[in-house]
DNA sequence: GCCGGCGCTTGATCTCGATCAACGACAGGC
DNA sequence: GCCTGTCGTTGATCGAGATCAAGCGCCGGC
């Protein structure tokens, strides 16, 4: 019903790209989901819709970052850099997840696209008066700022303080979480995993040789199988349980 | 001169305990920097103040959190421990930081005073209400909450990436940028570490031993001196500069 | 079909930091 | 004074993971 307010760059193909807010695939997950129907017309207002490949990237550090928004779908990635090229993947994006800084400034990390994603952005200076004409929303963004927050600094435990062999396990568990497949017939998940092997060495502090070396203890210890590609199948989720780090 | 207005928590005498707000020693860097001296009163009323000594444990991992506030005086540590006893400094504390999750639930880490503390707490309810009437307090508090978030993330990739002479070379500049005191005439800058060896090691994702040898490298490189104690001499800070991780 | 490139795996070796161990310096208790 | 415990330093050795190197499977281009 909103269809006409869709942000369009060109032509109308493009307006039939995306649901209107309303019926927006992320809408009970996003920030927006403490706004109602009318004040998310007015969030529309300002909102600008944008695809993003796999591989692209989205913002550079040291960029200022005008822009901030939602993740509708696909994952991102955001990565820290040494000035030496060594890189730590700080934090996966997933839809429903809120980018940028509303507040300020320049850029600390990069952001690129792991997978085609959707994203739907707003000039920060409008993002921001919206937030302050709507506690609610702000209340909640505080929220989950504090959740990602714990989030990091639980993983800072396992980077400085975990096994290989911890880190992965702890990763592949994180991945069948999210997207949790219905088990089959013998309870294995399979999952296509949206990272390659050197950007799961960047997400633990590990090299690729290192990855893939644990990735073949698990299944040689008949943990997870790996049907090929970058798909990996998750035959006994305890047996990983045991070996990721219990915090 | 001031040892008269010790730390008390009962009586009369608890209202001369400490400075009013109004002349708090971080009144100008805590959260309530925001508030005009009106909205302190308020403040002030669900106010508790509270003195810790150093070594002791002000909250634990997996207890719910009650209180929350700020640091007037003294450094904490955050902790995250792994099941077996492991364990990760995720954080240090410094006067005028705040302390606590105003909005719920368990404490995923623990904090321990560092040094002999000074902290203003308030009940988390109380607390959140107030963030509810200031909105200033609470964008205030959002601010603060991505700056250490940044921050977080930053030391994920020292963590992940870093060897035990760049963690150390960056702690040490982090400690002189806090603790900076006046340089002597050789311009160099002595320290006096809050932290125990086997706390920096926490913080760096190193070994005890780890630690001692490469303060023992930085020494005989003449970056420092370590005139005994926990006092470090910062003599040639851009040699260490040189050796911390360029992010 | 063949070729070239990329991502992944595997093997051989090396190295940094962990681990194990001993010892010295210092503080508190008595 | 002596004993004991804690903290820091240093040395010897070990080992997890990095590094160096080779080869394989797969896909796209032509």
């Amino acid at each position: 019903m909103e269809k006409r307010r869709q942000p369009r760059r060109r032509g109308v193909a493009r307006a039939m790209a995306f649901e209107a807010c309303a019926d927006c695939r992320v809408r009970a997950k996003a920030l927006c989901a403490c706004l109602s129907d009318l004040e998310l017309v007015q969030l529309d207002r300002i909102s600008r819709h944008k695809h993003v490949e796999g591989g692209a990237t989205l913002m550079w550090a040291g960029d200022e970052g005008v822009v901030c928004g939602n993740l509708i779908a696909g994952m991102l990635k955001m990565t820290a850099f040494a000035d030496d090229g060594r890189e730590q993947i700080v934090g996966l994006l997933y839809p429903g997840d809120f980018i940028g800084r509303p507040q300020s400034g320049e850029l600390l990390f990069s952001i690129m696209a792991l997978t085609d994603s959707d994203l739907c952005l707003f000039p920060r200076a409008a993002f921001q008066t919206m937030l302050d004409d709507h506690i609610a929303m702000e209340r909640l963004l505080l929220r989950r700022t504090m959740l990602a927050l714990d989030e990091a600094r639980q993983r800072m435990l396992l980077l400085g303080r975990g096994t290989a062999a911890e880190k992965l396990a702890g990763f592949l568990l994180e991945m069948a979480a999210r997207f949790g497949a219905v088990p089959d017939a013998e309870g294995s998940v399979t999952i296509d995993l949206p990272l390659s092997r050197g950007q799961i060495a960047d997400v633990l502090g590990l090299t690729i040789e290192t990855v893939s070396r644990q990735m073949t203890h698990f299944r040689i210890a008949g943990l997870i199988d790996l049907p090929g590609g970058r798909s990996v199948t998750i035959r006994d989720r305890a047996g990983l349980r045991s070996r990721a780090m219990a915090g």
